[in-house]
DNA sequence: CCTAGAATGTGAGCGTGCTCATAAAGAGGT
DNA sequence: ACCTCTTTATGAGCACGCTCACATTCTAGG
């Protein structure tokens, strides 16, 4: 049995489409994997040669969205200061994860803590390694050089603070976000410039 | 069958230590719920009369510790400044925590974003309330009067994420853990300064 | 064509956390 | 003593995520 690579994508990207649905309709643990197998027309077990767990459908989807947002941010990457750019950078993030926002919950505490998981979970640590990249890239071009040792655990901290409110803020569009977002980014911008002047 | 409140206790208490020995010895994951509660001497669905989950479980032990913390540190709460004193109350819970410190990570999950869930996770909860609000009332001690709204939301995700680091921290004495929790006081509290004095 | 071998699909089955109908065991009234 | 009623203990059983021995399907070499 041997299938072309096409094929193999084709099946790889119906199980995305099965799972997006079904987690939107149901939740991400009210919908079984057996579920998403059937949506997707493949044995239970068949799931499983795509994606090593749940969570991993999970963490492709918000792969794809995060790519996204990156592509679209680097086009319309102006020259404001340090802290609208960040803003910018991760309200872009969350336009694009906006159909991903009730079951990304899953991926957090996935991608949170994985200070000593160097390598333990596959498309999610790829995800965290480019934003911090991207972002410690934005903070040299903004002049700041030398960085508190710290710095960017702190940042992640606050990141995933922001994610973990955001999935579950009720307001209207999610501007309690953008309010705890603006506060996190102004403080921690503030921080970072008092650190590296003396 | 009516059982006294001793004995209800009693059994309480054999779960708690059969489920931290567990714990210690293999892991969160690997120790079952079937092994905990052979170990206390009763039936296995007789532990989900006592704990509503096994996360629970482990809440139930964090809490005792947490009691402990708060206990100890209001004796020697001393008259330092703002940063000094918070930095005593986590370095007293993280003392009383440290028999806890490698499986404290489901917890961390649960409790983590508890914005939109109220009162979902019992004990959870309370430990995150308990905190607070005795955080809220120390810089209130300290002559800081108007929080900016998001102070303690800020507050919450810095907190843990310090956590989350601990928990999976390998140097000698998370001593890495002390300079990260520094840098995040630090941070904080110039920011609160800077947002309350105009 | 045929056949050997490799790659992929399949679903029965495992161990898990947790539930629920039922059994067992006191406390209180007569 | 006896019966009733309430509370607690029990373990068979459920649904889940995931695994693995096996079936199935295609390619390549003759």
């Amino acid at each position: 049995m041997r299938i072309t690579a096409d094929e193999k994508q084709a099946t790889r990207l119906r199980i995305l489409a099965a799972a997006g649905d079904l987690f939107r309709q149901h939740s991400f643990e009210t919908a079984t994997t057996r579920d998403i197998a059937r949506a997707a027309g493949i044995a239970a077990g068949t799931l499983f040669n795509y994606f090593p767990s749940k969570e991993a459908i999970v963490a492709g989807l918000a792969e794809d969205a995060w790519g996204k947002a990156h592509a679209r941010f680097q086009k319309l990457s102006g020259t404001g200061d340090l802290n609208e750019t960040l803003f910018a950078l991760i309200a872009a993030e969350l336009r694009e994860l906006k159909p991903l926002r009730k079951f990304v919950a899953p991926l957090l505490d996935t991608v949170l803590s994985p200070l000593a998981s160097a390598s333990a979970h596959h498309g999610a640590d790829d995800i965290r390694r480019e934003h911090l990249e991207l972002v410690a890239a934005l903070i040299r071009d903004h002049g700041i050089h030398e960085l508190p040792p710290v710095s960017m655990q702190l940042y992640w901290t606050l990141y995933t603070g922001v994610l973990a409110f955001w999935a579950g803020d009720n307001s209207p569009k999610q501007e309690d976000t953008l309010a705890l977002l603006d506060q996190s980014l102004a403080m921690f911008v503030q921080w970072l410039r008092s650190g590296s002047v003396p």
